[in-house]
This record gives C-alpha cells, sequence and structure tokens, in this order.
RNA sequence: GGCGACAUAGCCAAGUGGCUAAGGCACGAGUCUGCAAAACUCUGAUCCCCGGUUCGAAUCCGGGUGUCGCCUCCA
C-alpha cells in the first residue's frame, strides 16, 4: 500500500518513494539536554515514534538517527533567571558534561516511559567537534562562509535562495524585530557556523580561529552527512525549527554539498495547555513526571496525542488527560474481553479492518482515524482471539501496550491497604454492608479504589 | 508591521465535492450489582457568519468575524 506523507518543502501531501527501499533514512533534531523536557517535546518524540513504527508496519527497514544537543551557549552573561536548572546545577557545581549527561538520562527515562523506541543511531554534539569543524572549512573553502571578529557566518546572499522550507519575507524582516548585533554580518539573515569564544566560555574547542565552539545548526548538518549520506530520506522535527534550524541547515547541505539533505520534511505542531502557548511565567509547563505524580500512566498521554493529527495543535487539558485514561483502560479490557471469547470472525472482517486501519496511518500517519477503526475492532459484538490478535498487530503501531493489564503503581499496593480490603471481603461475606461500606470509603480516602468484578475485588490506585 | 494555522455535537476530534457527517470522553436511559464502581447496550450535531462556483459543498472561491501560533532560544 502507497504511503503519503505531508511534507513541508513542498507544502502538499506526496506519496512516499524511499531511496533505498530496504532501509529507510531518518534524520530527527533531538533534545539540547540543559533543561527537562517537556511533554510538548515528547509530543515530537511521540510522532517520531509513530513514523517509525509506521514505515516498519509497511515492511520497511530503519536507519533513524537522532542528535543530543549538549554543546551551546552555557554562560548566560548577566542573563539571571532565564534557566533555572542550569542555574540550580551551577549552584550544585556540576560541569556542563554532568548537566547534559543527567538531563539525557531523564529524556531517555521519559521516552522508555512513552514506549518510544530508541533510534539506531544516538549521536551527541560534543562527541562530532572534528566532523563539524570539518564541514566549516569546507563552506569556507567553497566560499560559503566568512569571519569576523566574533565567528564564522554562513553567506546566505550565496545561494540561488535562501528561504526554501518558510515564507520568510526577509525584505519585510529588515524592518521589523530583529536587530543585528554583530555589525560585520554581510546579510542581516546570515548565521553563526563556529563561534569564538570569549574568555569566560566553558566549552570550546582548538580551530583555525583560536579557541571557539560550534554554532547552533551545523551540528544536525554534520553527523546527518556522517551517519545517512549526502541525502537520505526523511527529516523531523518540531514545527518551530522550520523558520530557523532547518532552513539553516539546508542552507549549510547547499552549500557544501549542492543538495537539500532530505527528501521529506516533517514537522510536528505544537502542545497548547489549556488553549494558550506553554510558557514558565505561566506555569503551565509540564513533564512526564507530572502525569506520573498525579497517578497516570505515560502510556495515557500517549494515546491522548492520537486524539489529534501530529500537523493541528493539540490542546492539553489535565480533563483530556482524564478522558483518555479511562479510554485507554476500556481499550485493553476490550482487548481481554476478545481473548477470553470464542465467537467465529470470518478473515475478510478482519482483512477490512486492517487495510482500513492501514489507509488511515499510510494517509500522513492519521492516528485519530486509525484509532476509529480501533475501536470498531474493540467494540465488534463478536468475542474472538482473532480479533484481539488484530488488535496486538495494530498495536505495533500504537504501541500502547494494550495486553499489559497493570501499571507498576498499582502492582505495589501498600500492606495496610490489602489488610482493609481482606477486612472488607469478610464483611461482605457477612452480608455487613454497612462495614462494608466504611472500609471501601476508608480505602478510598487512603487513595485507593475498589471494584467488585466476577474475577474478585480489584485495586486500583487514584 | 510581516507570515501562517485553525473554526465540525457539552468537551477532544476525523472528514479535502455526492451513500444515514468516524471515533473517544462527559451527560441521560437500560442490563448487571447488596449498594456502588467497572463492564456492556442504546441515545445527540447539517458542520462560525455572508455571498459565489456546482446537478450537488462541512469539503472549492471571495468577504467578514473569532481563536491561536511564528517572525528571538524553543519540539
Amino acid at each position: 500500500m502507497d504511503i503519503y506523507f505531508y511534507n513541508t518543502l513542498t507544502k502538499g501531501k506526496e506519496k512516499f518513494i524511499p531511496i533505498d527501499k530496504t532501509e529507510v533514512k531518518i534524520y530527527s533534531c533531538g533534545p539540547t539536554v540543559y533543561k527537562d523536557a517537556t511533554i510538548g517535546n515528547m509530543r515530537t518524540n511521540i510522532f517520531q515514534d509513530v513514523l517509525r513504527r509506521v514505515l516498519r508496519y509497511n515492511g520497511y527497514g530503519i536507519k533513524h538517527v537522532m542528535n543530543i544537543t549538549d554543546v551551546g551557549h552555557l554562560v548566560s552573561d548577566g542573563d539571571e533567571g532565564e534557566d533555572k536548572m542550569l542555574k540550580s546545577a551551577r549552584e550544585e557545581h556540576k560541569t556542563p558534561l554532568e548537566i547534559a549527561e543527567h538531563y539525557t538520562k531523564l529524556f531517555f527515562e521519559d521516552l522508555e516511559s512513552l514506549n518510544i523506541e530508541t533510534p539506531e543511531v544516538i549521536c551527541k554534539a560534543t562527541e562530532h567537534i572534528k566532523e563539524m569543524l570539518a564541514y566549516v572549512e569546507e563552506l569556507m573553502e567553497k566560499g560559503y562562509a566568512y569571519e569576523t571578529s566574533t565567528a564564522i557566518y554562513f553567506d546566505i546572499s550565496k545561494l540561488d535562495k535562501y528561504p526554501v522550507l518558510s515564507n520568510l519575507n526577509l525584505e519585510e524582516q529588515k524592518a521589523g524585530a530583529r536587530v543585528d548585533v554583530d555589525k560585520e554580518k554581510r546579510n542581516p539573515y546570515d548565521f553563526a557556523l563556529w563561534i569564538k569564544a570569549p574568555e569566560n566560555h566553558l566549552m570550546k574547542w582548538d580551530s583555525p580561529w583560536g579557541p571557539s565552539y560550534p554554532g547552533w545548526h551545523i551540528e544536525c548538518s554534520a553527523m546527518g552527512r556522517k551517519y545517512l549520506g549526502e541525502q537520505f530520506d526523511i527529516h523531523t522535527g518540531g514545527i518551530d525549527l522550520i523558520p530557523t534550524h532547518h532552513e539553516n541547515e539546508i542552507a549549510q547541505s547547499k552549500g557544501a554539498c549542492g543538495k537539500i539533505p532530505a527528501k521529506y520534511w516533517m514537522h510536528g505542531e505544537y502542545l497548547l495547555i489549556d488553549g494558550g502557548k506553554m510558557s514558565k511565567s505561566l506555569g503551565n509547563v509540564y513533564l512526564i513526571r507530572d502525569l506520573i505524580e498525579k497517578g497516570y500512566d505515560p502510556i495515557v498521554y500517549k494515546l491522548f496525542s492520537y486524539s489529534c493529527h501530529y500537523r493541528n495543535k493539540l490542546n492539553f487539558t489535565w480533563e483530556g488527560i482524564e478522558a483518555t485514561s479511562k479510554s485507554l483502560e476500556r481499550l485493553k479490557s476490550g482487548y481481554r474481553n476478545h481473548l477470553e471469547g470464542n465467537d467465529e470472525v470470518s478473515d475478510e472482517i478482519i482483512a477490512e479492518y486492517e487495510e482500513k486501519f492501514h489507509k488511515a496511518i499510510n494517509d500522513d500517519l492519521n492516528m485519530p482515524a486509525a484509532m476509529g477503526v480501533v475501536w470498531e475492532v474493540v467494540r465488534n459484538e463478536k468475542k474472538s482471539p482473532k480479533l484481539a490478535n488484530l488488535l496486538l498487530k495494530f498495536d505495533t503501531v500504537l504501541g500502547l501496550k494494550i495486553n499489559e493489564e497493570t501499571t507498576k503503581e498499582q502492582k505495589m499496593i501498600p500492606e495496610e491497604i490489602l489488610k482493609l480490603v481482606q477486612e472488607r471481603k469478610i464483611a461482605r461475606e457477612n452480608k455487613d454492608w454497612a462495614k462494608s461500606d466504611e472500609l471501601r470509603n476508608l480505602i478510598r480516602s487512603k487513595g485507593y479504589e475498589i471494584k467488585d468484578t466476577k474475577e474478585g475485588t480489584q485495586i486500583n490506585k487514584i
């Protein structure tokens, strides 16, 4: 079945044709590891994970590269209060390396809790200084770069066309908000490839231009070329990367290799919080950890993100998470119901569902539509292990672990609660309903919920 | 000021010219239950407004209104 992706480069849906049919090459812009990753960051990671899984569902092999940005502006001269995490880390006398390690670890913990697959190649910027430096020197030799007293800049006027991804009107922008600090720049939109390090800069390397460090965009060009070649299939990232990071990455590649590095550019939209932007000042920056603290399995958030197409804004609310939490429980119990059933379901029916699901995911990763098919299967009147298996197959794309019954938190029920549940059981056997209800309320007040099912009493953390 | 996105039932949301406008959550009704919860079944919208194109539009075009984002580091 054909796959269609929306390509930011052409601003339309295109049939996906890989360069190499056996292995699709993807580059994703990874995290900058100097602060916590938010649920907004994770939305992009979920989108990228779905992309991988959909390609695999279609039978492709995958080589997925993700960078870890562990070098950048580490000393904010006088810019107090901007980056609390870094500031507090500094107060704890940590080195930039330790900070990077700390947040890298947390980042991968988040991915794991969301059942997001780890890309085949994870590459750190600081471990590719040599490649980046070579890239800059190459651009210098080819005449696309020039040196000023503070940095090496890319000269965008040397390109046939500069903004190719975004619709920025450079002429109009000049009069706008942008103020150039560096008067030595030839064009306002020239960007730094390599930056000469000030005295107090913590991370710097020797270069033909003295102690210095890489610019914001060169790492992806250098590492992308190293691991995937001059041109690969898909480049992904958040929508905010379009006008700067990705635009400049394309500029660098065109300068060095004469071509745009990826054929398909896919971008995930923003996550909104209560209808607006996530921002520190509003205090609505949420982490995966916050979900866990409120008692939600992070997988709930993954399912929540499937309620909306990746190219549309998704509005995060706790009500939405609560609704999705219930929905996930129903999905899991629906799976179990099928597993235990023994009705006959024809292969034609299975094939129809499969076709519909496949069509949805291949239509630019339309997860809301795909979930519609999933629910159709769940709600099928016939209960059959064949349908359960089908759901399991769908779950290779969804990654919701629908066959896992309980979360870790639910398994660890304290002795105290178990004792009360036991007491209540006895009360119920004696038909002492008053005491039974009293105990149920007590258990509830301690944060656990009781459900009397046919298989016995279930205990869930609230 | 420039660029762009979106507007579908109480909430989230699919749908990109044509059978009865997917699905989830909530609400309501019912089954089940000592009661409750859960589970299961059933139930709701003509698609922001105005005009146009068309045999036919939520879906295309024009105008309006509203919400939001970007243009500075940001997924």
